[in-house]
DNA sequence: GCATCAATTTTGACGCTGTCAAGATGGGCT
DNA sequence: AGCCCATCTTGACAGCGTCAAAATTGATGC
């Protein structure tokens, strides 16, 4: 009925998405840990239990944020995928840039994204598993395109090359969100490296 | 007065060590997530807050067990690094496989070991920042030397090389043990193909 | 041997958490 | 009008980390 976004008092109409952006505020604000159920339905203006009807379990509702975070990441990623002006030797470059840009910029969501809580922990839901793994996906292809295009070393099976720097670009981030180490201000020269070191092969050649 | 390794009933003795192996055994059994402060209390037999005498926070614990696992880690890795046996070429595969071995049979203490709540959220003890930073500095003498050795190329600074190699590994071990993706039996595949990509310039060499 | 002290351990308590079970509420369909 | 069912609330329980104050003890000096 009511309008807009909310509605009146007792059925509130939109609470499942009111709740995954207040959820995602408070993470932001307070970290994952900052985040309670009990907290969140203060936020949001309801009783404490409330929630419970949308999300079955916290987890349920750390996935559905992790699912969001899959999504933005997509959108982000596509954006460089598809850009028609960029050469592949840039495109690959702006892409380990978009990823590492994309981890740093929302530790929290990278880390739902890829945190036990979610996966090891919590039961993924069906649509995050899938989400993930079409993402894993088009990373795969795109290393292929990269292969045929030149721009990476074909000695390599597309699979397991995907693995390799994945790994690489993924353990980056976490070292650095983590606070294990790097200072984030070297990111960049780092993601750089990681690319010559790839691709140092191919950039001998023309020597 | 009880007979074997600790003592009277009121005085414990040596509660900070028992307290450590029963938390990691706590830990070992139910994850990280079930071991509490009480439970760990109610195991050893002693009263709930009896723990905080020896350990300030629960996260003062967790960073102990952390650097007893920096301990187990460099014992296991300097003793491929001692190895006299090994050629550089068989040394620093066998040094990936020690890592990633490392890492899949003791989660608990590698999460414990690179882990937001000991490292970010937590605040890592002094010795614990030692050890690891000693850890990582031998890491990156270990790739200077095989540099120096012609094992790995010397077009990157090492520095740089070991940030990027470290990445990863740990990127692979985060995301087997997360439980993101990667059955745990392609790992010292993967483990070789990290090698040969990073080595593909010297492999080249010959032919 | 006894008093004293400091280290160690205990009991009690507080506020926080996730979540289950039962009841209240009210919009939409017949 | 009346019913149904999704939605929301209240009450309750067990568990958690940790602080404060009181109890217990082994060791030390006399």
């Amino acid at each position: 009925m009511s309008s807009s976004t909310s509605k009146s008092s007792y059925h509130h109409g939109d609470l499942s998405t009111t709740l995954l952006q207040a959820a995602m505020a408070l993470i932001v604000e307070a970290g994952v840990d900052g985040l309670s159920m009990r907290k969140l339905a203060d936020r949001v203006g309801v009783s404490r239990t409330a929630p419970y009807h949308h999300f079955k379990d916290k987890k349920a509702l750390l996935s559905a944020l992790a699912l969001q975070g899959f999504r933005d990441y997509s959108q982000q990623i596509d954006a460089v995928r598809n850009d028609p002006k960029l050469t592949p030797e840039q495109q690959i470059q702006q892409f380990v840039r978009v990823y590492l840009r994309f981890a740093l910029n929302n530790p929290q969501s990278y880390d739902l994204m890829f945190g036990q809580p979610v996966w090891k922990s919590g039961q993924p839901s069906e649509a995050l598993h899938i989400e993930a793994y079409r993402c894993f996906r088009n990373f795969v292809d795109q290393v292929e395109t990269w292969q045929k295009q030149g721009v990476l070393p074909a000695s390599c099976e597309s699979l397991r090359f995907t693995q390799v720097i994945w790994s690489t670009l993924h353990g980056l981030c976490r070292l650095v969100i983590d606070g294990v180490y790097v200072e984030s201000d070297s990111i960049d020269a780092i993601g750089d490296t990681v690319l010559k070191l790839f691709r140092q092969q191919l950039l001998d050649r023309p020597e």
